[in-house]
RNA sequence: GGGGUGCUAGCUCAAUUGGCAGAGCUGCGGACUUUUAAUCCGUAGGUUCGGGGUUCGAGUCCCCGGCGCCCCA
């Protein structure tokens, strides 16, 4: 049949693709068959998952008598004269094949069929459940609809698209590759197990504002917005645990929050400007308290989705997250790395000359702890291969911890590290109201002074703190680099729609 | 921020020193009642990312810009 474009503006036949004006027109052709190529509804009395299932152990070439109206998208087509096979594909991947008969559907429906159905459009078949000679199961169509006509052309199937397609266009790289389905269906199941796995613990979910007066609880740039009501700067916030302490202070003793925060910081392959943030607090807990709570989230996020705490990444690498995990130092760390020990009392001098000898570039504005938390990230951090909590960070770069019990100069804070990035952080956290408001006011000093990163003076916090916040717990982890821990994937295939910059 | 590199048909990719812009799949026409990325025959499809320059001639060389990727800071 030859088809044509004739509903299509002359300028519309100029600017698309050929293969764009065919589809179009195949569209009108159905319409004015008075088809409608968008019906609001179809048919669907099985999807093809249940036939999968339900038929599984159905003998090459039988013909079973059962009835079935399937719908799904249209990923394979092989058509002969009298006899037209096609894949059908539903949302889970699940593919079934359909059969269309000359002697079952009629000359004409099975011409419109060819002619009118491409790869990539979504039909509703109802008809007989059959194997083929060749043994594949199939729906013998009796009739068929269209149930929604597609004007694009998938991509080939079988050969994969460029990352940078795949990135803009999820929507097609969901349609053709499964993997982007299973990424999709696993951070679904790793958030639920999380959430799961608080509530058998008896935390209470809440949400924190994501609009906030004041940024703070990180140092990190934050994205400025505008509040026309009150005609002043709104910030996105970097991180939601001032609020969830002011949430503990009121007596909500154990919490947590899942949710996005924004920093206005670098975009590459293993940052993204908005990302999922997991935090908590438990009263009367520290940071061993956290670590724990947190190796069992991961541990049990792992179980829920791969069924073994011994996970398999895309490359088929395979990583053991059972059992207890590793404890250091970050000091004996770094220490254990330069073969010299060093302390909370090393004189910046002889760090930096450490950090020369191993061509590390030195911040002038760097303090000591700085210096040992650099050294640490350049030698030690790529050999962190097995989950590895870190402990005792100098109290210069955590001015919202709590000063170590035994150990001057230092932090109750761990930062966990799994494949050598930094998962996860805890603390016991600070209370005692006026320590916590020389700190802040430390940093909005330097904040001052030019430091885009340094927090500002959040009063209202301080005078939650001066009602009284018990000893508590707190941990954060990142929600998408959980998923990179646990797939091995990059950043951008763990969110759904990364941002991109505007082709 | 610096360096390198890429952008060509709907998709994935070729194109020798600067010399007719191609292939596979997809599409379209035809054949085929058991295919599995069906097969066979025929055929269409291009602002080579955008703009400027050099040249008889530019996908290719030069300049400016856009969007990626890699390395470094």
């Amino acid at each position: 049949m030859q088809v044509t474009a004739r509903e299509n503006t002359p300028a519309e036949q100029d600017d698309i693709p050929e293969q764009m004006q065919i589809r179009r027109a195949k569209r009108v052709q159905l319409l004015e068959d008075g088809v409608d190529a968008y019906p609001v509804t179809v048919q669907r009395t099985a999807t093809l998952k249940e036939i999968r299932e339900k038929y599984a152990e159905l003998a090459t070439d039988t013909a079973t008598g059962d009835s079935a109206s399937i719908t799904g998208r249209i990923i394979f087509q092989r058509n002969t004269g009298k006899l037209c096979f096609a894949t059908l594909q539903e949302g889970d991947g699940t593919q079934l094949q359909v059969m269309l008969s000359l002697a079952k559907v009629g000359e004409e429906s099975l011409n419109k069929w060819k002619s009118l159905v491409d790869i990539g459009d979504h039909v509703a078949i109802t008809g007989e459940i059959i194997t083929s000679k060749r043994g594949e199961l199939s729906v013998l169509a009796d009739s068929w609809q269209m149930a929604a006509k597609t004007l694009r052309p998938l991509p080939v199937a079988h050969k994969p698209m460029t990352e940078e397609s795949r990135v803009r266009q999820r929507y097609v790289d969901l349609i053709v590759r499964e993997q982007a389905r299973d990424t999709v269906r696993m951070r679904s199941a790793v958030l639920r197990s999380l959430r799961d796995s608080y509530h058998r613990r008896e935390f209470i979910e809440v949400e924190t504002p994501m609009l906030q007066v004041l940024h703070g609880g990180a140092a990190a740039r934050p994205f400025v917005t505008h509040i026309n009501a009150y005609d002043m700067e709104l910030y996105l916030r970097i991180a939601p645990e001032l609020y969830l302490k002011r949430a503990l202070v009121g007596g909500i003793e154990k919490v947590f929050e899942i949710n996005r925060n924004f920093r206005n910081e670098g975009a590459d392959s293993s940052h993204s400007p908005e990302f999922a943030m997991l935090e908590s607090y438990q009263a009367y807990g520290d940071y061993d308290t956290a670590a724990t709570l947190t190796r069992e989230l991961i541990q049990e996020a792992a179980q829920s989705v791969h069924g073994s705490q011994v996970v398999t990444h895309a490359d088929g690498s395979e990583h053991d997250l059972s059992g207890e995990w590793a404890q250091i130092t970050l000091y004996g760390a770094v220490s254990e790395a330069l073969g010299e020990e060093i302390t909370v009392d090393t004189p910046r001098e002889q760090l930096v000359r450490f950090a020369e000898k191993h061509d590390i570039s030195v911040d002038s504005l760097a303090g000591p702890g700085k210096l040992v938390e650099e050294l640490f990230e350049e030698l030690v951090v790529p050999k962190l291969d097995a989950p590895t909590f870190v402990r005792d960070y100098p109290e210069e770069t955590s001015p919202l911890t709590r000063g170590h019990r035994d150990k001057p100069g230092v932090t109750e804070k761990w930062d966990l590290y799994i494949d050598g990035f930094e998962l996860a952080t805890g603390y016991s956290e600070l209370v005692d109201p006026v320590i916590q408001r020389e700190r802040l006011v430390a940093q909005a000093q330097l904040g001052a002074k030019g430091d885009p990163e340094a927090m500002r003076l959040d009063e209202d916090f301080l005078r939650a703190m001066e009602f009284g916040m018990p000893p508590a717990a707190g941990m954060g982890m990142g929600i998408d680099r959980l998923l990179m821990a646990l797939t091995g994937l990059g950043i951008r295939e763990t969110i759904l729609f990364p941002l991109v910059k505007p082709e």
